[in-house]
DNA sequence: CATGAATGAGAGTTCATTCAT
DNA sequence: AATGAATGAACTCTCATTCAT
């Protein structure tokens, strides 16, 4: 039970770790996951030494980053199941919330190489799977309320969502907020169920349809 | 009349530039901008001193690929306006039929990178300036048309319109396709002028929003 | 008062420093300031690596090499003027002494480069500055002594020194200590005052002279 | 008779030879021999292929200036010789003369890569063997006339020469002819003969102890 | 353990030389 | 024969990772 390798750290090499992970969060965000490694020690007020002590290489770091990410969406996605009303409302409340969380991670994925590290590890998978199950639930829940269209399925869900949560870059910080926003407003009206409308192209897209 | 700098190339210096355009657009799209300028050569079937010669450096490169590509999209939406019979309909299609052109100068536009090069080029920004003029003109119409909802601008629709095209890397060539169509559809649906939905937040986004 | 940025090196990046200097410092004076930037750390027993670590560029070690010499070039003037008896012994031991000295940093002088980058470095032209005052003292005082020809300035001596201290690279090197020896020899009886001889052209050539 | 190559060409490429060599000299004498291949093609008015026709490599290039040069010393000497009432006025006047005609190749000498060049040219070390020959007899002639000091030789004189006819880089022209000339004069003053100097170090160089 | 110095492989760029037009 | 395009080796510089202090 407290076999947890971070459990075993001593005070100060967690507080080491925490920031690096901080910093590397950051900058990972700001500027993609290119950064000489040596930017991010400094930035955490450590020596590369350290930085590598604690993460052997650049994609533990990566992985370490994404992980801790991806928790941080799975404990909102949690929240939203235990406190909203309906499905429909925590799907919304997680596309909307979730925006936050997701601006580090998402800009990180833009880089072809970090997919890649992602991809193959397993705490990782994990996650994400469990994170899938959860809005597997929303959606569901949500086309059985009648307020989510029924030709989509989770996957096209998460796809929107995180096409849609890749910050634009280059536009100023209050633009982008905005715009992000309006985006995610438009798509939530998209997804709404009214009669009418074609139907969507292909077919529903589902969790397995992530895997690549 | 043929004094255009790129028509006075011999011959075999024209179809090289050609193709290295051709293989830097493909590359960029598949992995990004950052890609060795050797890889690009080999790619292009010339060593690297030929790649040299046509552009003295990566940032001239990245330049090139950028204006090649938005001229395209620019030629797509002047064929939508002059065979469309409605606004909406050429906006529609523009969207649908650009996703091919727009693959990769959008992953181009990922690298913080290119996008601070792509910014202080006249050349782009004239390009681009049509492009907003000419959607301008779509969003207008569709709003005029009653088609398109009232709370948005050229500036979200841009913005959409370039987030979604970022194709999914990394999912399957079929998958990805699909996706892409798919969520162009929810998005479109999302900007149908439909009553009852709550109002975006913020202000509609201009063309002008979009310059930073 | 140890604030001194190369007094805070480590003991072993103190001795790297130092040692590439010194190849430098040989290397530059054997063959130029052209070399390989590799060439230079191999001689210093380093990796190119360490010697970038040490000097961001090729004009930073230029600098640094002739800084160090101009350094020691001023200590010979400076001891010359404690220890001679007369100005006129003073001038005729630095300029027979500082041959040692002066070989490296003359050579690497005679690179087009070279002169461009030491011109607009602060810290070399204030060590010049006050080698020019030490001279200056010198020439004045050796004059007032009636040992100097009064034709003469202090820019005179000055370009007479650099341009005789340049080695004549190709020779063997017994062949060009001997030369050099002979050549300032010459030089010395050249600048004698004594009756009879025609006066020089032009002006006599001050310290300011050198300043292009 | 007419089997020399050079009076073989034809009109037109005789032509480029010659703008060739012309701008080879400038660039060489302003810049060293290190400039690009294509710049002095470039500032010729021909292309690189035409340079390579006449030059196979730069070497061929360096050799064939050093060879022009050479050849206008020479007869500036035997000019000297051929009018000049004494051989201490001929050595005088050869001595200011050819400061015009050697800035180029002295300039080009400075370069350790060049040397070892020419070193190794028997057409230019059959012209060199011949100026020496010339310089010598001006050398024993003006001993025996009294006038130049007699421990020196044809050796002395001649790195005298070398050395002072390399142009002080980075002066202003009007400050850089100046000071050739005061120098010459001075290093003519410390040749004469004169009683009562201490003898130089070491021994007369000879012609022999050019050739390293 | 933390630090930051050292290493060396690899990326960008230049330029001598060759070769198609 | 003249031109300038193409090639690729060589050089400068950066940065991930290792290791001495």
């Amino acid at each position: 039970m407290t076999a947890d390798p971070e459990t075993r750290l001593r005070a100060d090499a967690r507080r080491n770790r925490d920031q690096i992970l901080a910093a590397a969060r950051a900058i990972f965000a700001a500027q993609g996951a290119e950064v000489p490694m040596e930017e991010i020690a400094r930035s955490a007020g450590v020596g590369v030494g350290t930085l590598y002590r604690r993460f052997p290489d650049r994609d533990a770091l990566i992985r370490a980053v994404a992980v801790d990410n991806f928790d941080r969406v799975l404990r909102d996605a949690k929240a939203a199941r235990d406190q909203e009303s309906s499905d429909w409302d925590a799907l919304i409340r997680l596309l909307h919330q979730s925006m936050e969380l997701q601006l580090s991670i998402q800009l990180a994925m833009v880089s072809p190489r970090a997919l890649v590290i992602l991809k193959s590890d397993p705490a990782i998978k994990a996650l994400r799977d469990e994170l899938v199950l959860v809005m597997d639930a929303f959606v569901r829940g949500a086309q059985a309320e009648g307020r989510l269209r029924t030709d989509v399925a989770t996957g096209d869900v998460a796809i929107l969502f995180a096409t849609l949560l890749r910050q634009m870059p280059g536009k100023g910080e209050e633009v982008a907020r905005m715009a992000t926003r309006r985006c995610i407003g438009i798509m939530i009206d998209g997804l709404r169920a009214v009669g009418g409308n074609e139907p969507l192209p292909g077919r529903p897209l589902t969790g397995a349809d992530l895997d690549a």
